[in-house]
DNA sequence: CCTACCGATCGGTAGG
DNA sequence: CCTACCGATCGGTAGG
């Protein structure tokens, strides 16, 4: 009777559509991402699907978005409880791995997967990825600035050479992972994040 | 009138139509690598341009061989002036920086931009670009050997580990000067590799 | 190498 | 949320 049912229903189901669209991108890619297969997994027609985003775009957007969410509740919620600074950036780095370990989602970790699709596709969706890749590596430099001020690291630190360093080995491991199936990577990776952050500043 | 005029025409049209799809491959993928596209731009039919190769599938295979052999020439090449070991081993880092920074394609590095559309897409396109990516491997795993006998290197040397420092950095160096236009990062690409051959093993 | 065509699927709209 | 539809494009084939 009460609007109330039907609002919450459309928002169960658009989540419902969203959780299903992140796992899928995530393997297919975003373009790869098409609304007829969206819509026939979730046994739904395609115009209703669409209904609940207007155009493909948006519901890229939408994709991008909740990836963000999930990155962040899997990488950073986990870590709110170790002091800030250097045991921070350790625990981080630990639960980035797992996460990229562990395949959050079916085709590894999302945004390794998509930067190197949207990386030359000028438009919303790409700024909205590198937005997402932006906000994290503030975060990291916070933590690197908080570090450095605490003096656990050296005050001549580049905190853009560290974040270089744990993404590189980050999307290394991925690749890793996915294409050549060697999990002995996964010490490597954490082996290198731990040098990035024990390394003095070189110049 | 004789057949090798026609022969030699086609190997031609063969060779240009691999030309523009490596490229366009580059950068839209080699999912999004269309026929009708190609042949629109090559100002060709889509049955001519198919008759080349069979199926969506052979052209990917081709294309994915052509990315291989302007990788070797641009990266492997020039390099094999200088002595085996370390030296050839600075020389390949030189080199390979060099050709991301330049972007040999218009979508940067081809098998970066691939690898993560391939992982998760079991087949032979993804045999076809792991093949490559293992040669690649081999190759420098062998000079790293050549670098420990001749005692350039620690004789407790991991090559599994260098290897996955130099492919970090370069995967991070093409993402950061294709998504955030970070030219900065060229430099910091190079430090990172210098560092992976100068360190010595941990433990 | 071409024209002419095939069935399937794409994103999206009309109208309810 | 649905059915019913649109024009465009997909990979591919027939026949020359």
């Amino acid at each position: 009777m009460s609007p109330r049912a039907s609002v919450a229903a459309a928002r169960q189901t658009r989540a419902a559509i969203l959780a299903h669209a992140v796992d899928l991108a995530s393997v297919e890619g975003l373009a790869g991402l098409t609304i007829g297969r969206l819509a026939t997994d979730l046994g739904i027609s395609k115009s209703g699907l669409l209904g609940h985003f207007g155009t493909k775009e948006s519901l890229q957007l939408a994709v991008v978005e909740r990836a963000a969410e999930i990155f962040w509740h899997k990488v950073w919620t986990p870590v709110t409880d170790t002091p800030p600074g250097l045991p921070r950036l350790r625990a981080v780095c630990d639960a980035w791995v797992d996460y990229v370990e562990r395949a959050a989602f079916p085709g590894g970790c999302f945004f390794v997967a998509t930067i190197g699709e949207v990386d030359d596709r000028p438009g919303p969706v790409r700024d909205a990825v590198r937005g997402c890749v932006v906000r994290w590596r503030r975060e990291l430099s916070w933590q690197i600035e908080l570090a450095v001020r605490a003096g656990e690291l050296s005050p001549e630190t580049d905190p853009q050479e560290i974040i270089f360093a744990l993404g590189a080995s980050i999307m290394m491991l991925n690749h890793e992972l996915r294409l050549h199936g060697d999990r002995t990577a996964v010490d490597r990776a954490r082996r290198a994040m731990s040098r990035a952050l024990d390394r003095p500043p070189s110049t």
